[in-house]
RNA sequence: GGGCCCAUAGCUCAGCUGGCUAGAGCGCACGGCUGAUAACCGUGAGGUCGGUGGUUCGAGUCCACCUGGGCCCA
């Protein structure tokens, strides 16, 4: 009996302090804090202050709430373009903003508040508090962003609420005011006349309600051709549950395509969809009628005339529009522009009057004929009562509809027409010019400009002005005597330095002449006191305008932007905003790329609400698993679609990333006795480690690529399949032999240290950008040497693809070998199965394959395909005519001849020590 | 109801201008190893490509419709 020898203190074992355990929810903390002390984003900038800029400009999110899921996806992906450019050598400056006004923020503040103390508080005190709320919630996104990694200058953000972010406004307002495209117009809102005010879209509560609905017939002034033969009167009957709104009626809309008939009942002609006449007949009443034969598409009697509803001495007009419907009604709408979104929308198409004869508290002034005086709700009846006199209500009764309440004293709404801002998209041929900036940009996916482009081109005039009280005024004045705007160069500079310096609350707290130029009078009646207007800008305005109060602004940035990263609902939003504007106002997009990612929903592709429970916040998942867990979940996720996030895929995601970070510890603890010096140059290394650098740098190039063709989860694929299928699989499973067992010094050990030491170095720096915390603690812990005196991975540059003579030459010899490899790995675990073995080492193969293979095989050297396969010994033997035509060879498997080396495992003949020939040199020489 | 978009194994992704028995990794099952060990290695089983119809000699890959889902409108 031999006596048992521990050889293993004389091997060269891995040797790291780098944890196996991430421990990421705790350890990334001290990262950042590290980073914090190093200042690491000023010095990055400093480091690429000669290189070529990139300016990737964050779109403000909004400082309410906490961060969710889709904002932490779209500041993380942010992050990795910046860190990418950063590490490529480009000065690459992310200022964060926020999105500081609007009515979300002063609508809580005002439920805060409650209504009594609503009633007290002044519009500047009212400001103070929005204020006060929006900077705490810019406080605690800042330091949510920052916590998943985020880099930019949290120290600095833009802020919409900045005195000189508002200037801005004033800036590309003025512009393009003078160039003629901002212009005054009425347009229906939801109004409260209890509350007396204008109120949003968010404040609008919906609820059922119970509502006139009424029949009403319209007489034709002339009978229309088709039914003037029957010597009739003809009317077109339409149904409406406002009935206060006729009055202001100009004109019935028609669906183009449906079919129209006339029926003859009670001794006229009424003319509605036929689709409908049933279900009128029965509402109505209607016991004797009869359908005349003759069908008319809703489009042939567009045009036509009748005698309006109210105001019987004027006519109105039947048009036809799209948003008709045939299911409810008579297929003939009673269009009033000053009372409805969709006609108001459809009257401009036509070019209709939008008469509003209601003023604030809801009463009819003069327009309202013989209801003048009369409160719209009170006047209902009576106006049922008229039309029954007059002959032309057909039918009254009751319906229950959903209808908008105020969110304040819970009361219906009415819609109703005031006077507001808008700018004009094709007076000045703005939407052309939209259309054709948006030529020169680049989207990012490719159809991303379809839906812009669509929007531009379909989208009505822009309203820029609000009747609320947080944000920035519309910049203009209006003359006290005669009405008239005054907005002129001089006001326009005034103002916007009025804002620089004391920002948008002194617009509330000064009057005019305080800050404008003495003897600024009104060009129409020269009158010299005006009043500033008190609307304020559309939040959508203001955000658009950074190109100009942030790009424009700040002196590490410019416009155009290289780059927009937002949600694809900002095509809508931001997107189109800053591109009207800042072609309104340069004739020129604010960028020149804009990448557009899909929302997050949950892993069965829905959406995440509250209602359906699957709501996951980055918070827990932080604390849960990392930041690096989600920035790695980004990466892999092709957000070009929706991206899907669950447990699932969080717990999948974690287990990619300690594969990843194995490999690491792998790499950093056979590295522990080297350093560059050691390093074996190319030409003097084993086949295999050459290989194993072209290999390197082919995935370089593939992660280079992806990164500059913004596709993150193809370099999450590359990297993470390069971990487990060349690195884990093959390349370091082999070298574990030489690793450990050959001597420490030895020149095959230094030449597969010379590998590890760039697959390390390239590797940590292509996941920096994904994983910054991890790649961080990984470049910290590498000997000193290795990191050549950068201090951080961030600063440690871009690796570069070495071009090697020989590569193609290896990539091709090695397709041959990996296939033989496969052909072996099967014939062993056969063999395993069979029982005959166990480790790979106690076999011998007899590799039998086709000539060509052979011929490759046999260059590289039975020796160093034992290696390879990790297999005592392999015999390289002809083919059988049988298996000539095989393609892969075929393998056989014997025991190895000699015994075990209690050393390094191998089978070998053992020496009078006992160990293989390797070992015992090794050792002796210890 | 409209515009844009999506739908390939349990998960994340490949499948170019239509052409061999639809691929990868993970997960899973089974096995090995115990000198990357709350690791590592191997083998294997899983999709007929959301559905229907069509174009074609041939369709996951083109067309139509439908279903489901997302964003934005209405």
């Amino acid at each position: 009996m031999t006596e048992k020898v521990d050889y293993k203190q004389t091997m060269n074992l891995p040797d790291t302090a780098f944890p196996m355990r991430a421990s990421l929810a705790t350890r990334e903390p001290e990262w950042l804090r590290f980073w914090d002390e190093l200042d690491i984003y000023r010095r990055c900038l400093e480091a690429n202050e000669n290189g070529p800029v990139f300016v990737l400009h964050d779109g403000p999110p909004y400082a309410n709430g906490h961060i969710h899921m889709g904002t932490a996806f779209n500041k993380v992906l942010k992050d990795l373009v910046v860190k990418y450019k950063s590490m490529r050598g480009y000065y690459a400056p992310y200022v964060p903003g926020w999105d500081c006004h609007g009515q979300p923020i002063e609508h809580q503040v005002e439920k805060d508040l409650g209504p009594e103390r609503m009633k007290e508080i002044s519009q500047a005190d009212l400001r103070a508090l929005c204020r006060d709320y929006a900077m705490r919630f810019v406080g605690v996104q800042a330091a949510e962003f920052q916590r998943l990694g985020v880099q930019g200058d949290f120290d600095d953000p833009y802020l919409t609420l900045n005195p000189a972010y508002e200037a801005g406004n004033v800036k590309v307002f003025a512009e393009m005011y003078r160039r003629g495209m901002v212009y005054r117009g009425s347009k229906p809102i939801h109004w409260c006349y209890r509350c007396k005010t204008a109120l949003a879209e968010a404040e609008i509560e919906y609820g059922d309600e119970t509502s006139h609905s009424i029949y009403v017939k319209f007489r034709f002034t002339d009978a229309p051709e088709p039914w003037a033969a029957e010597d009739l009167p003809v009317s077109v009957l339409i149904w409406t549950t406002t009935p206060w709104t006729l009055p202001a009626n100009v004109g019935v809309t028609l669906a183009d395509d449906a079919d129209y008939v006339g029926v003859k009942v009670a001794g006229e002609i009424v003319v509605l969809a036929e689709a409908l006449v049933e279900s009128v007949a029965g509402i109505a009443g209607w016991e004797d009628y009869h359908v005349l034969p003759t069908r008319v598409k809703g489009g042939a009697l567009a045009g036509l005339h009748y005698v309006l509803p109210v105001h019987t001495d004027g006519t109105g007009v039947i048009i036809t529009g799209e948003h008709v419907e045939l299911s409810t009604g008579t297929g003939a709408v009673h269009t009033a522009p000053g009372h409805g979104e969709e006609d108001y929308l459809v009257g401009q198409r036509f070019g209709l009057p939008s008469l509003m004869p209601v003023d604030d508290n809801g009463v009819f002034d003069a327009g309202g004929g013989p209801f003048a005086g009369m409160h719209v709700e009170k006047a209902n009846p009576v106006i049922i009562e008229w039309l029954r006199e007059q002959g032309s209500l057909v039918h009254a009764g009751t319906t229950s509809h959903s209808y908008p309440h105020c969110w304040r004293c819970k009361k219906p709404v009415i819609f109703r027409a005031t006077e507001q801002w808008f700018v004009s998209m094709d007076a000045t041929g703005l939407r052309d010019a939209a259309m054709q900036a948006m030529k020169g940009v680049e989207w990012v996916p490719g159809w991303s400009v379809n839906r812009i482009g669509s929007m531009v081109a379909d989208r009505p005039d822009w309203c820029i002005s609000r009747q609320r009280a947080w944000g920035v005024p519309i910049p203009v004045f209006a003359c006290v005597a005669c009405g008239e705007t005054v907005a002129t160069d001089e006001t326009f500079a005034a103002v916007e330095h009025l804002f620089a310096t004391e920002g948008a609350d002194a617009w509330f707290k000064k009057k005019p002449a305080e800050y404008l130029p003495a003897g600024t009078a009104c060009p129409r009646c020269g009158g010299s006191e005006l009043k500033a207007e008190s609307d304020i800008v559309d939040v959508w305005f203001e955000s658009g305008v950074s190109h100009t109060s942030v790009l424009e602004a700040r002196p590490e940035l410019h416009r155009p932007a290289e780059l927009y990263l937002e949600g694809s609902d900002q095509h809508r939003g931001w997107f189109q905003s800053a591109l009207l504007t800042s072609v309104g106002a340069y004739d020129q997009a604010p960028f020149s790329a804009v990448l557009t990612h899909g929302f997050i929903v949950d892993g069965d592709g829905r959406k995440m609400s509250k209602s359906l429970g699957n709501v996951i916040s980055p918070l827990d998942v932080v604390s849960k698993y990392g930041a690096d867990i989600i920035r790695l979940w980004v990466a892999s996720s092709d957000y070009s679609q929706d991206v899907s996030v669950s447990d699932e895929i969080l717990e999948r995601t974690s287990e990619a990333y300690r594969r990843i970070r194995n490999t690491f510890r792998f790499l950093l603890g056979n590295l522990a006795d080297f350093e560059p010096s050691l390093a074996v140059p190319y030409d003097q290394m084993p086949e295999l480690d050459r290989y194993a650098l072209v290999s390197l740098g082919d995935l370089v190039s593939r992660v280079t690529k992806a990164y500059d063709e913004w596709k993150y989860h193809t370099v999450y694929r590359a990297v993470y399949d390069y971990c487990v299928v060349e690195l884990s699989a093959f390349y370091l499973d082999v070298l574990k032999d030489r690793l450990y067992a050959d001597a420490a010094g030895s020149h095959s050990r230094r030449s597969a240290q010379t590998v590890l030491a760039a697959v390390l170095g390239d590797v940590v720096r292509l996941v920096a950008p994904v994983l910054s915390f991890t790649a961080e603690e990984v470049w910290q812990s590498a000997a000193e040497p290795l990191r050549d005196g950068v201090v951080s991975v961030h600063l440690a540059g871009w690796p570069v693809a070495e071009e090697r003579a020989d590569a193609a030459d290896l990539r091709a010899a090695y397709g041959v070998v990996l296939a033989a490899r496969d052909a072996a790995t099967k014939a062993l675990e056969d063999a395993r199965n069979a029982g005959e073995i166990g480790k790979s080492q106690q076999a011998r193969l007899r590799v039998r394959a086709v000539p060509a293979d052979r011929a490759v095989l046999e260059a590289r050297g039975a020796e160093a395909l034992a290696e390879m396969f990790i297999v005592s010994a392999v015999v390289l033997e002809p083919a059988d005519d049988g298996e000539a035509e095989a393609g892969a060879p075929r393998v056989i498997v014997e025991a190895a001849e000699g015994e075990k080396c209690p050393r390094c495992w191998n089978w070998r003949e053992l020496g009078a020590d006992d160990l293989c020939a390797r070992c015992s040199t090794v050792v002796s020489a210890l």
